[in-house]
DNA sequence: AACATTACCAAGCAAGTGCTTGGTTTGTAA
DNA sequence: TTACAAACCAAGCACTTGCTTGGTAATGTT
């Protein structure tokens, strides 16, 4: 069920293979399957074949590790999702691409580290929390743009911040069910959001 | 920020004033504010005021305690989502009853014993992961009932299942964001993801 | 070849963890 | 008053935790 060294996962686009990639690479995994805290660091060490002293040559602290599989995380995530909102100069047709990029953030590649990044929030100290969410609201306001248009063409009704956040949690809630390789495809579930979310 | 005795904080239905009931209301506000992981035995017991080693005469171990505060609080919602679906013959009232409940569980009184079942699940052993999945099931099998009505309408047209984890994305969601004491009240918020869900 | 840098090991420390133990207090009912 | 169980305390054990230290091997650069 769980692997036990990092040749056994797949890799992550925003992890290179250095020494610190690949540690990242491995934290992510762990903390994603087992949580931030059951994660040991002489377990993190085992799993990618070095010594639990020796992450500390890479990273000052545990902390620092989980810090910075988020912060490579939302910034690989935030260009993904502004290629997207750049693909289309059509409101609901951006729409349809940033659902759909926002699903494979969360259900693709990334996933375990996005899913690290919603369940681990509060382990991170305060500072590096402002830090990180100074970066979300420009993931979001790159939504906000899309949904302020199509409230000008009447195409939304409610409040874009709370619109947003229903949509939001729609897809982000993905990461508990959404199995990528089962049965319904991306683009069938983007399509469905789509459409529950602008009809 | 955080409180740091008992007497501060609001009290939870579902548990009731018993030592052992305030050792779990204890239990959920802590859990809920900083995580299992990082709730000792030691600060548990300090914060309803006795010794930590006193907390294993009423549980057996600190696990259980997160078991139960977990149980409790399915119990109870279970029973007022019940209770809301038969307020109603009519489906898409049911619907809207249906929202508001699962609403104000998550966002209102029990709203910590909430988030610690769906933060802290995978702190729990499998038997009582299992155990309490009957539960949950029992809990959807309300949703999809319903659901399965609006179909027979018409007035769904997708898949009963993907439908009801978009919804119920949305509504999870507002734990993340939605504070009952701001400006948008349950009711609004209950009509806004009904039209979402139903238009 | 000589040097500098990066990557790592082996060992262990200081602090904190869940939980146990043996005994004392408090409440309750006959 | 006596009997008994529930509730609790004070102390500490056995273990795990993140992290440090002083040194060695590997790698690249000139």
């Amino acid at each position: 069920m769980i692997a036990t060294s990092i040749e056994q996962i797949p890799k992550i686009v925003c992890f290179d293979d250095s020494p610190r990639g690949r540690l990242l690479l491995g934290a992510a995994y762990l903390f994603y399957k087992q949580g931030y805290d059951k994660t040991t660091v002489r377990q993190l060490g085992e799993f990618i074949g070095i010594q639990s002293g020796s992450l500390f040559h890479h990273f000052k602290s545990k902390d620092d590790i989980l810090a910075t599989v988020m912060e490579q995380t939302i910034i690989y995530n935030f260009a993904r999702l502004k290629e997207a909102a750049e693909r289309s100069n059509e409101p609901e047709q951006q729409l349809r691409d940033l659902i759909k990029a926002e699903l494979i953030s969360i259900t693709g590649d990334t996933g375990a580290a996005m899913a690290v990044l919603v369940h681990e929030w509060f382990a991170l100290s305060k500072e590096k929390q402002d830090y990180l969410l100074k970066m979300r609201n420009e993931y979001e306001q790159i939504w906000l743009n899309v949904i302020e248009k199509l409230r000008a063409q009447g195409k939304v009704k409610h409040d874009a911040f709370i619109w947003r956040r229903l949509v939001g949690g729609s897809i982000s809630w993905s990461v508990t069910w959404y199995r990528p390789e089962g049965k319904v495809k991306v683009d069938e579930l983007t399509e469905m959001v789509w459409e529950m979310a602008i009809k």
